[in-house]
DNA sequence: AAAATATCGCTATTGACATACCGATATAAA
DNA sequence: TTTATATCGGTATGTCAATAGCGATATTTT
């Protein structure tokens, strides 16, 4: 039919949407919970309370052909997500830094809807390393490099100190890790083909500190 | 989304800037902590890995006149960035939802930075009320309204599971909150006036996994 | 079978932010 | 005193995502 969005489709989604996705993606595993087998854009955008057009054409760009007045299949248009997402496999990460975050990571559950796994966790301090945090052992720093090539690891939770951010991230990317997660409020410069997000908490609460105290 | 209308009053910050303010803070602190007493903005996008131009349109809007080969006054532009985040007196909020991640958030040194503190944390689970974690005092729900008025507190830190995001957000509107710090994937529903800022862990880490899962 | 309607899919416009450019000015050097 | 230079401040351009509008099409209804 259009050969032009086939051609486009793996590097084509926009950032915004990618993070839309997951979601999007919730919503239409209610839908499908609830008997749904067809899913409409503009009820998808009713209920997360999007503008119905930036639904439409996030969907779309999942890939999967919608018909009108139906809607586009279910199971379909979940699995194209899912599959966008790199969701459909489980994806394997280690921990470094188990603080109080890192701590509170490994036992947070919710990750698995992910499909994503903490395989190890690491630390510096000698008073942590041998204790086992919610099911995983806490090694020492000096194991990640082995451990990481050895379960060809490519992705990286940074919950260390601000100062020992970069290190640690070096540490990593010389171990081959190709994404970190980085939760630290230092931005980590890395060479190219390493992806870093970004979790500054301190970031998002100026917004709201900003808001609140303006407004009075 | 449409924090926009609320902040367009005195101030016409973008929101981004103010989302920088904060590693701007950080940088100028120790700037100053190493004897400066005037900042070049040259100078901190070069810290901070920041384009140039960039760090000087967020310096200027703080509205701290600066000087030639000299640069912005050190001690003037920290107050001014602190004053714009709302940082300079301290802030007080509650928090709802004593589960792993809001254990972790009551444990959490660095809030202080921030002025930051957390007054009060409530949690349904009668298990959990009644405890206290790392010296707050865990209460029913049912006290939630009285001291929320009676501290006079603006900002709320949901850490609720998912179905119990939007009820728990009606619960801290109800009583007064300005803001919520949301930790949640639902998207709440909020009266106008009350801004909401997301910490979606899931989002954050979409973006991560389609590009690991992408390139290969 | 024909009309009505809901929904998809495309294109254009708008708006916000980042980037680039250029002039103004205070300090330092000659 | 004069010249050079680094830095600030404003204006203009470009880019990306959100929004708006319109046509196409399949389903339902009469």
């Amino acid at each position: 039919m259009n050969e032009k969005n086939q051609l486009a489709r793996p590097f084509a989604l926009p950032l915004p949407t990618i993070r839309r996705y997951p979601v999007y993606l919730r919503c239409i595993n209610e839908m499908i919970a609830a008997g749904e087998t067809h899913i409409s854009s503009a009820v998808v955008a009713e209920k997360l309370g999007l503008d119905s057009v930036l639904a439409r054409k996030d969907i779309a760009m999942a890939g999967v052909p919608g018909k009108p007045r139906r809607g586009y299949p279910a199971r379909e248009l979940q699995a194209a997500i899912t599959a966008a997402l790199g969701w459909d496999n489980s994806t394997d990460a280690v921990l470094v830094g188990v603080g109080s975050l890192g701590n509170a990571l490994l036992g947070y559950r919710g990750f698995e809807e992910q499909s994503l796994s903490i395989a190890a966790a690491f630390d510096a301090s000698p008073e942590i390393v041998g204790k086992t945090i919610h099911g995983v052992k806490v090694r020492p720093m000096a194991d990640l490099p082995r451990l990481v090539k050895r379960l060809n690891i490519r992705l990286g939770i940074l919950t260390v100190p601000n100062d020992a951010g970069q290190p640690c991230a070096d540490k990593l990317v010389a171990a081959g890790i190709r994404g970190i997660w980085n939760f630290t409020s230092v931005r980590l410069s890395v060479p190219d083909g390493v992806i870093v997000q970004n979790v500054d908490l301190a970031q998002s609460l100026a917004v709201l500190s900003h808001a609140i105290s303006a407004k009075r």
